[in-house]
DNA sequence: TTCCTCTCTTGAATCGATTCAGTAACAATA
DNA sequence: TATTGTTACTGAATCGATTCAAGAGAGGAA
């Protein structure tokens, strides 16, 4: 059916091992054959059999990319970041959707090790490290995603949360506000429990009461019940910080619903800073991340090493994020 | 490194045969043997090498899915739908981002062949089909999404896009516009193409006339370079229909900086009806596609086409689109 | 006992690219 | 002329799971 190595040596009139070396090594092999061989290959559109190809060199150049929600564009953003890097340096990237549950990522993480990939990019539903030692021990190369294992010897890019929580505040605190919502979702995700931390920190430091409202999942449904909660309470707050961006747009949909008059009644700052967040009606403050460039950076980590095995020594790159201001925040009280 | 099967063969004191025969084809092992094997491949960690199955048994139970922006929430939740009616099948997907480009559609067609894997979902860059030939020659299945092909025989999974043109344009109509803006992205994307020709077809009908804007790409950023365009128009149409959601933001964020009241002044309508639509400021009225829907059927559609190779008979479904009425659009004057 | 079924298991051949020891041809050097 | 070196190519062995013809046992019937 399909063409192998073997017909096309039959046809360029040479053996199958000067096929593979015009393929892997074509330094090796005179400019005649050299030529002559490549035409054959492009008349019979030959396009090697990747399983044998890795079967046999126990190698190849495809990467995995687990992800908890393809959905929330700021892994989209990641994810182009990590596909570019790695197209650039010739390899392809599997892109996972774990959904934030363990169940889905041990499934992908079986497929990806089945299908023999180089390297794995991961950010991991819960901190158990066992699933991904085994990746390690199959020599299957990782690095962590947007999180940061202590005292792992992994690869990691990651922001710093605990400090994106406190620039939230203390932005808040600087323009005024003193009763502050905190929307966060479940304390299991690192990310969230970190930018609370940070929240907590500079709220003292600035003398500021935080009214937290906890949700079970970070979308821009869970962000409406989340108003619906704040709008009930009985000291309402002059802002609201949400742990991320869905959640904050979910958030204003409902307050301008409600007529509620933002940023002037009510401030709303969110985090990831996504595409959305300056499309939206009311364009919205955010504290960025510099997703695109996290991808980026993981995925040459990662190649780098896939391709120095011996050498390589564990990187933890950590990004500082920043404050973007637009129009959903104002100074307390007009 | 790796445990083989000849590992596990040797552990459990049966020959490497049975052991394949407990992984393929449980039925035929006795049930004493079929569970000490079980056993020893858990207690070992073995998990098949998919590259040397693929090599012999020349098939995998990977799909392709070929999109043309992962960052247009549309695709992610087609992409949503492919995954989980895939994964119910057992089947995993490799998810590859096209950009729209030829070139980097042609790069994945290639590693997805080397991959061997079973199937491919693709929403082609361009209408050549050789691409798509040569991958069936090869034994690949091929299913479109979001296209449809003309006398292709081929399965297909689409949207009537030109009534999807034709109810927005009635839609309008039938609000008193009579004055409308249709900002559309390259003829060359047929979705577009289509979507312009309902639009033509209604105003003809209605007696409308239609202020044809044209971008170079589908994002929010292109929406803003309309909006600008838009408002420099003599004369100022009282309703824009956007091709897709992503412009309509884009479109919106630009009128409401300059203080343009949507819907009162003008209404804004736009396609695909993605998440953020419902979530927008102004939440964004649209042409709703069941993009999940989309997905599931496809990758259903598909997987039936690989499992059936001798009796499949080729299918193009075709979805019809809904008007879903928000905020951004109102009756003419007031 | 002998022969026949039927069930379960065996192990060699196979898929297609890579690898590497080995051959051939020719040039350079002694 | 003999020796050594260099370059270009060859082809058999290999990776690990699957497949299938053949064999081994157990049980039953004659």
């Amino acid at each position: 059916m399909s063409v192998s190595l073997r017909d096309v040596a039959k046809a360029a009139k040479v053996s199958v091992g000067t096929v593979s070396n015009v393929l892997n090594r074509p330094e090796i092999v005179a400019p005649a054959t050299l030529s002559r061989v490549r035409e054959t290959i492009k008349e019979l559109g030959f396009v090697p059999n990747g399983s044998a190809r890795q079967l046999r060199s126990g190698t190849s150049r495809t990467l995995g990319l687990i992800v908890p929600d393809v959905s929330n564009p700021f892994f989209t953003e990641v994810a182009r970041g990590v596909e570019d890097a790695a197209s650039k340096r010739d390899y392809a990237v599997f892109l996972c959707n774990s959904d934030e549950s363990t169940l889905k990522e041990d499934r992908y993480i079986n497929v990806l090790i089945e299908q023999q990939v180089r390297g794995v990019l991961i950010t991991p539903a819960d901190t158990k490290t066992n699933r991904l030692d085994a990746m390690r021990e199959r020599g299957i190369a990782v690095t962590l995603l947007d999180r940061e294992m202590k005292g792992q010897k992994l690869c990691s890019v990651s922001v710093d949360d605990i400090n994106g929580g406190q620039i939230a505040i203390e932005y808040l605190a600087s323009i005024g506000h003193k009763n502050i919502a905190w929307v966060c979702g479940p304390e299991s995700i690192p990310q969230v429990s970190d930018r609370g931390s940070g929240v907590t920190k500079a709220a003292k430091v600035a003398g500021i009461k935080i009214e937290t409202i906890r949700v079970s999942l970070m979308n821009t449904l869970q962000g409406e019940e989340a108003a619906r909660q704040i709008m009930a309470l009985e000291k309402k707050p002059t802002a609201i910080f949400c742990a991320n961006d869905l959640l904050a747009l979910g958030v204003i949909r409902v307050l301008i619903a409600n007529k509620f008059k933002i940023p002037d009644q009510i401030s709303v700052l969110g985090y990831d800073n996504i595409e959305f967040a300056s499309s939206a009606g009311i364009p919205l403050s955010s504290i960025a991340q510099p997703s695109y460039q996290m991808g980026v950076t993981a995925a040459n980590l990662l190649i780098d090493e896939c391709e120095d095995e011996t050498e390589h020594r564990h990187q933890q790159i950590r990004f500082q994020p920043q404050l973007v201001e637009r129009s959903s925040t104002a100074r307390a009280g007009k």
